[in-house]
DNA sequence: ATTGCAAGATTGTCTGACAGTAGTATGATC
DNA sequence: GATCATACTACTGTCAGACAATCTTGCAAT
């Protein structure tokens, strides 16, 4: 077997072997409802199918993929339901970890906050892609890690991770990209003054028209077929 | 090896596993911050290795067990902060779920809701412990179906069973039980209302008392060491 | 008593194997 | 020619055994 790189990625195999796959999926590369085949993972990633195994095992408890007895895993794909859901759980808990970052977060980490949301602003002024995306990481992972709640922290960051199953997210929607800054902005400065009731209301109403962005297409496809159902699963 | 009951238990072995190992867990049967030694669980269950192992893994995404790598699996310890925080995201979840339930659930669970609440309250009169908890879960499983929301109640059924890894929880406190059924009743009666707004605080309540009942051993227990701090996982 | 080292125990990982199930292609019958 | 039953193939579920890397523990030496 080829000599593997232990001191690059000190984490033990199987879990390179997690976040190969976790990234490979989150980020589309494996499309949501694609079967995947054990062997096919094991020649890709050069391990054996004990550590891919275990490996998928916790893709699965993560609900990224979805195992069926002898059928095998695939990556899970998101019904219109489902995604209503996410939407309703993710507005849930954002809004809470703004209340609790504005009751919370000391002024290094809302100053902190407000230099992230102005590189945010600068990216989508020029509309950088990666450079958006990046930027907004660094702005949940501020808000979160200052919310004082690691396990909200936790729940959100792997609802975020199935939300982005959905791959119409808001962020590639371009025309919604100047409202999301607008709110954003608002939100930074019902921080600023503190207003955690204020912060929590104007998270809501982002998540919603996220919500309404990302899953507005619905309305654009075809009707549904007769048998077809909201709860059946579709890839988007 | 000794032959399997196939059509008793319809899962794979590994879903098995999985089950007996949650159910040990969460009935406490397994201490929280007891290590765990790979062989000494395969024999008791009577499983390969690989098996147990990728039931570890999904234990372990549950949060229901830690691995340290090359230290192995132990059932997970709740530092008092941790516990804190579960409890606030119980709060937030249980009472949006009431919230919901009110206002979506159709009569006949509203309906089923109050015999379930009939049922605890008769079964805490007589202090017949098992029957409160079947009635209580129940209870629970009703709410979370009415709510609609199927992604509230995978979540919260998961932290669920990581409140259960504090042994004292508010049920086992006798003093509490009262207290708890009057508050269960004040709930059911805004449900009937539907009065959506009244039944989220009072479950935000429900579960906040709950945390003061079972976070309140802590100001018993003797004054942390000087190097003990909230963050250090402690067995309760 | 503290430190360092050696032995044992445990985990991480691989290989190879085989039975059972699901999906597919083949063939038989009408 | 179409439909259904059957056989085959592919894949998963599970096991046994093995070995290296790492952690822990007990012992020895300072």
């Amino acid at each position: 077997m080829v000599t593997r790189l232990k001191l690059l990625k000190p984490e033990t195999l199987r879990a390179q072997v997690e976040n190969n796959l976790r990234q490979a999926i989150v980020s589309g590369q494996l499309k949501a409802g694609e079967k995947l085949v054990e062997r096919e993972l094991c020649e890709m990633l050069g391990v054996s199918r004990p550590s891919l195994r275990e490996a998928l095992r916790t893709l699965e408890a993560e609900k990224l993929i979805a195992i069926v007895p002898h059928r095998g895993p695939e990556v899970a794909a998101i019904s219109l339901k489902e995604a209503r859901d996410l939407y309703a759980l993710r507005g849930l808990l954002e809004s809470f970890a703004a209340h609790e970052f504005t009751r919370l977060a000391s002024d290094e980490q809302v100053k902190s906050l407000g230099k992230t949301v102005r590189r945010l602003r600068e990216a989508g002024q020029k509309n950088a892609q990666s450079a958006v995306l990046e930027a907004k990481a660094e702005f949940y992972r501020i808000l979160l890690e200052g919310s004082g709640n690691a396990l909200v922290s936790e729940i959100l960051g792997g609802l975020l991770a199935r939300v982005s199953l959905l791959r119409a997210t808001s962020l590639m929607l371009p025309d919604r990209l100047p409202r999301s800054l607008e709110e954003i902005d608002a939100l930074l400065t019902c921080i600023q003054k503190r207003d955690a009731k204020g912060a929590q209301e104007i998270s809501h109403k982002h998540v919603l028209n996220a919500e309404r962005a990302a899953l507005g297409v619905f309305k654009l496809d075809p009707p549904p077929t007769p048998t077809e159902n909201q709860d059946e699963p579709r890839r988007i």
